[in-house]
DNA sequence: CACCGTATCTTGTCGTTGACAAGATACGGT
DNA sequence: ACCGTATCTTGTCAACGACAAGATACGGTG
């Protein structure tokens, strides 16, 4: 269940990322600091250093497991195009300190291995169950599959939005639903007839 | 033309917001630092503090001349639905800064009053501009503006993907033009056919 | 022109942080 | 029992944000 046996503290490096992302969720990935991760776990300052290096290669480790975790809940998702959106929207609500460090690859090191591995897993999960369920064989003429990034956009762009409180009230609570009744006007002709 | 007249330096208040834009542009703005941007102007340490009082009081300018600057610009973009989007995104990407900022609220003061009028005035031309130009007078029955949210997400969604770098490639140097072509599948039926 | 109030900027300082170096500790294999 | 190594601690340094107190220069008033 744990890579990293115990030792000493026995499973520090799961436990910092836990009180990472705790920590991310409560004050941003601004504010994290790596000595306020050592005292929540009760070890020394410099005991995360030994784990991820520095600040980066703990966003790194974040980041790979998140972009792990969107692969996996993606590929549980319904069967309709809709259902794919809005388990995205959900995954990045549900997650939002993992969604936050993904698409700000200024904190992490893109080149890490485990994290490319990771990435491009859940962008073949995304882009696969986009272009398999949007019942299109062959992409339109404009551009590389200008269908699977204007699905991509909206869900990502109404996730982003609403993690930035910038949507206006009225949603309701569930940000999953919000999103349906967002995205279905994707591929709709004109007027809400549905 | 600048609203602080010629002191000892003359005009530090604006100096510091240019310095702190490009900075950011540089480097992002977790790595803003209020002591680098003092010595990029030529003055003390201190000096910052006393135009934006705290790293929050800087962000907090930038995001509300980011807002201004983002109404200014739909204000004038075309007639044309596609033509709002395109802005946005033409926006975003040109002054990532400032874009960067304005949906990071956990960087600034949301309270603050020149903020919130210059963050209404940007959300009103938006919405306004995105009504008037979809040519739906009444709103569908899903929720409050269905289709205004769906315009908004995924123009919001494409500069985010876009400034992240999680796009593919091949979609060429101008974001205007590949937003243009994702954004013209909104409110289309099936295939690419325009 | 002399004076004063005030906005502007400087100097000095404190606690915190990230990063690095060197040493101590405990585990696993032989 | 022993040793190599991974794990963790202690110590240190430069940089940073924030605050306090003082110096400087401007604008207005007499």
């Amino acid at each position: 269940m744990s890579d990293t046996r115990g030792y000493h503290h026995g499973d520090l490096r799961r436990t910092l990322l836990t009180a990472a992302v705790q920590a991310i969720e409560e004050s941003g990935p601004a504010a994290l600091s790596l000595r306020d991760l050592a005292r929540r776990a009760g070890v020394s300052h410099a005991a995360p250093a030994h784990h991820f290096g520095d600040r980066a290669g703990l966003f790194t480790a974040i980041a790979a497991q998140g972009f792990d975790t969107l692969a996996d809940t993606l590929t549980g998702a319904g069967d309709e195009l809709l259902d794919l959106g809005v388990a995205y929207v959900r995954f990045a609500v549900g997650h939002r300190a993992h969604f936050e460090v993904m698409f700000h690859p200024d904190l992490y090191r893109t080149d890490d291995a485990e994290l490319r591995a990771a990435r491009e897993r859940s962008g073949a999960v995304l882009r696969a169950g986009l272009a398999h369920r949007s019942g299109r064989p062959t992409p339109a003429a404009d551009g590389p599959q200008g269908d699977v990034l204007a699905a991509w956009s909206i869900v990502h762009g109404f996730a982003t939005l609403w993690l930035a409180g910038a949507l206006p009230a009225g949603l309701g609570e569930d940000p999953g639903d919000a999103a349906r009744s967002v995205i279905r006007h994707l591929f709709t002709p004109a007027p809400g007839t549905d």
